[in-house]
DNA sequence: ATGGCTGGGAATCCCAGA
């Protein structure tokens, strides 16, 4: 089984080149994040032709998650345990559309879309920590089964990970709270597989569209797959889809696949 | 072997991203 994982920004916006690329990658899986709409305004008969089905959760245009599966979609979930809300001081907190969980082909996936954090004294940043900080505790309870939690993490676990780690733009993605609670994922067993594949420094997910940051190959590693020790057991490969980041209309991330025995 | 942000909406500026 191929597992992918992409952070599409705007599934509406990227509706073509999402399947353009289903039709050459034989992924069985795809976990998106940043799909930016209502489960009805999800250009859904695309998928549907290439004989995918899919499970949408999106609230507003903000965040959004999805699966697209032509293996089977079963469990669907659209929160974890203790997913914590977020809101505007004033305002009421909402959980967000960050979590997406369906079993696909017998493994259960979750697509995650991680906070960003905004700024190191902006409460979005206590709830990125608190965000992972529950992930790690919802997932002990899928641990003994195929599992994998793949997407957007918005962590940067290495030095290596990230160009610079002077660039403002990212600070809440290299503290030594945010690179732990990220570490925590594995807690339970879980490996973290582009790692065990890909060991290479400055192997990057993503490249913001300002300031040439790709052309510069100035990036970050970001987006990840963590797998339960029966799933990290069934891995055979990871691929970092770099190739996806050029031309007109890319995302500012790029998928990142598994394959499974 | 690519390109100087991009997407969505309340819209002709604002919010969010990282």
């Amino acid at each position: 089984m191929r597992l992918a994982t992409w952070n599409v920004n705007s599934v509406r916006a990227r509706e073509e080149r999402i399947l353009d690329w289903l039709r050459r990658s034989e992924t069985d899986v795809l976990a998106m994040q940043e799909i930016k709409c209502k489960p009805e305004q999800f250009p859904l008969a695309g998928f549907q032709e290439l004989g995918y089905e899919v499970a949408i959760h999106g609230l507003n245009q903000w965040n959004g998650v999805a699966i697209a599966s032509r293996v089977g979609l079963e469990d669907v979930q659209t929160s974890f345990a203790a997913q914590p809300a977020f809101g505007k001081p004033g305002q009421e907190p909402v959980v967000e559309a960050r979590a997406l969980g369906a079993v696909a082909g017998g493994v259960r996936v979750w697509s995650l879309y991680v906070p960003n954090g905004r700024g190191l004294n902006d409460p979005h940043y206590a709830y990125k920590l608190d965000f992972l900080a529950r992930l790690r505790d919802a997932s002990a309870a899928w641990k003994d089964e195929p599992t994998a939690l793949v997407g957007d993490f918005n962590v940067a676990p290495l030095p290596t990970d990230i160009w610079s780690e002077e660039d403002s733009e990212a600070e809440t993605h290299v503290t030594p709270e945010a690179r732990a609670a990220f570490h925590a994922l594995a807690d339970h067993g879980y490996e973290e597989l582009s790692r065990r594949f890909l060991p290479a420094e400055g192997t990057y997910t993503f490249w913001d569209y300002k300031q040439l940051r790709f052309p510069k190959g100035e990036g970050m590693r970001i987006d990840f797959i963590y797998a339960s020790e029966p799933l990290a057991a069934r891995a055979q490969d990871v691929t970092i889809v770099r190739d996806e980041r050029k031309g007109k209309g890319a995302s500012d991330h790029v998928p990142v696949v598994v394959d499974l025995d």
